[in-house]
Order: C-alpha cells, then sequence, then structure tokens
DNA sequence: AGTGTTTATCGTAATATTGCAATATTAAAT
DNA sequence: ATTTAATATTGCAATATTACGATAAACACT
C-alpha cells in the first residue's frame, strides 16, 4: 500500500485530481504565478527566483509538464515554458461549476 | 529532505497549495462530488460508496477538514460532513481570475 | 450495565514525494 | 574543438502519503 488505487475512480476525477496534485506544492504555485507575472516566458529565471536548486524546480516543471499544466518550447539553449490555458479553463470550470451545484443546496451545516 | 520548504513561499501561495494538495487525490475529489450529489449531507453512507475502507475514507475525511474544504457537525453517533463553500469559492476565484490574466497575454507557445 | 452502530485513532507496511549534489546533455559562441 | 550556458537526469537521504487491520471512543437504545 502508499499507491493511490485510482482505478477505482472515474477518469474524470482522475483527471481533476491529477491537475490539483500538480498544484498541489507552493514551489510550483509561484512557478505558475510567476509564469504569469512575467511578459515573455522566460524561463531559468525561474532559478533565480525561487529558493530552490535548479535540479529541484526541474523536476517541479516536469510534473507541472506531465499534468499538462504548462507547455515548453526549446529555444536555442534555453527553454520556454508557458501555461497551457487549457488546463487552467479546466479547473475555472470545474470549480464554477460545483460552486452553482453549491449554492443550489441548503447545506445543512 | 523530502519536506515541503512552506516558509520560503508567501501565505497566499501556501494557502492554495493546502487546498489543491487536499484536492489531489481522487477519493478526494470523489468524496467531495459525492458529498455535492446527495441531498441531505448524509455520511457514513461515503464508505459504502467508495471502495476504500472506513479507515482510510476517515482519514481522507480528516485532511480534506484539515485543509478547510469541509466541515462536521455531530449528530447522535453519526457525522454529518458538508462542503464549505468558501474554499471552493476561494478555488473558483483563483483559477477565474488567474484565467483573466493569461487571456490577456499574447503566450509564446 | 450491555449491545449495536458510527466514527476515530493507532500501528505498520508499501510506496511516493521532496530536495539536492554530482553529473550528463544540449546547443550556442568563441 | 573548447568553452560556456541552460536544462535534465541520476542517485540518494529524509520525510510524507496511502491504505488497512485492529482497536478504541462516543452515543443511542434496550
Amino acid at each position: 500500500m502508499g499507491a493511490t488505487k485510482t482505478e477505482h475512480f472515474t477518469d474524470k476525477q482522475n483527471a481533476v485530481a491529477t491537475l490539483t496534485k500538480a498544484l498541489g506544492h507552493p514551489a510550483r504555485i509561484a512557478i505558475i504565478e510567476y509564469l504569469i507575472k512575467v511578459d515573455s516566458c522566460i524561463c531559468g529565471d525561474i532559478v533565480n527566483e525561487l529558493p530552490l536548486a535548479q535540479p529541484t524546480i526541474s523536476q517541479h516543471l516536469k510534473e507541472l509538464k506531465n499534468a499538462g499544466l504548462i507547455k515548453g518550447n526549446v529555444e536555442g539553449n534555453a527553454i520556454c515554458y508557458c501555461i497551457d490555458e487549457k488546463a487552467i479553463a479546466k479547473l475555472r470550470d470545474y470549480f464554477a461549476n460545483m460552486y452553482i451545484k453549491l449554492s443550489k443546496k441548503n447545506n445543512c451545516c
């Protein structure tokens, strides 16, 4: 045990969990927020921006990429990372819809 | 190592990460979705609903509660769990705002 | 007091995550 | 061809998470 039993849940539930799990770390939130802040989607600066070692940030970027939250474009010997808008749209829609459903109910507590 | 360096990030970033981390597991997504689906916020049924043992679900509920996503009301010997709308509203606003910022940029990739 | 029902906690095994030093890879620039 | 710069990968130690059996705690009802 220790492994998540993904097979017991729906594809949609697993898809949402993949996105939220990838965002479930302050460093990855900080990376996403930095990518939004900077005009051009420069990348290596993230290492200078965050108080984490380069391999650690590279690993966080990899996880964000695997989850589909960011895309990476090779530009010479540098890499240009930027956010995949579709993933953010999915999360926005998911929570907006959830809130609508909630407000239609009379929550007991 | 192995521990998240929360002290390096802002309170806001940690707060968002706490919420998304709590939702970063399909069982907890399933629990939240179940709590929305059922009319009354009955609780122990979750054990019957999900293919996980009772202690496992109790643990997941605890994490959702610690993150502030759900609230629990004791009702006799049962407990009535329900979603804290404010937490969902926070997530909705966070991602809606993020999407607006994104759409104002010209993403390079 | 005794019984059943519901939920929480403890203990523990299996696995995953976090973080970094060291090293490798890739590609531009000299 | 060497050097320099940017990023990725490997290997490893520390810690966290996931899952569950066993057990405890809390409460209602006889």
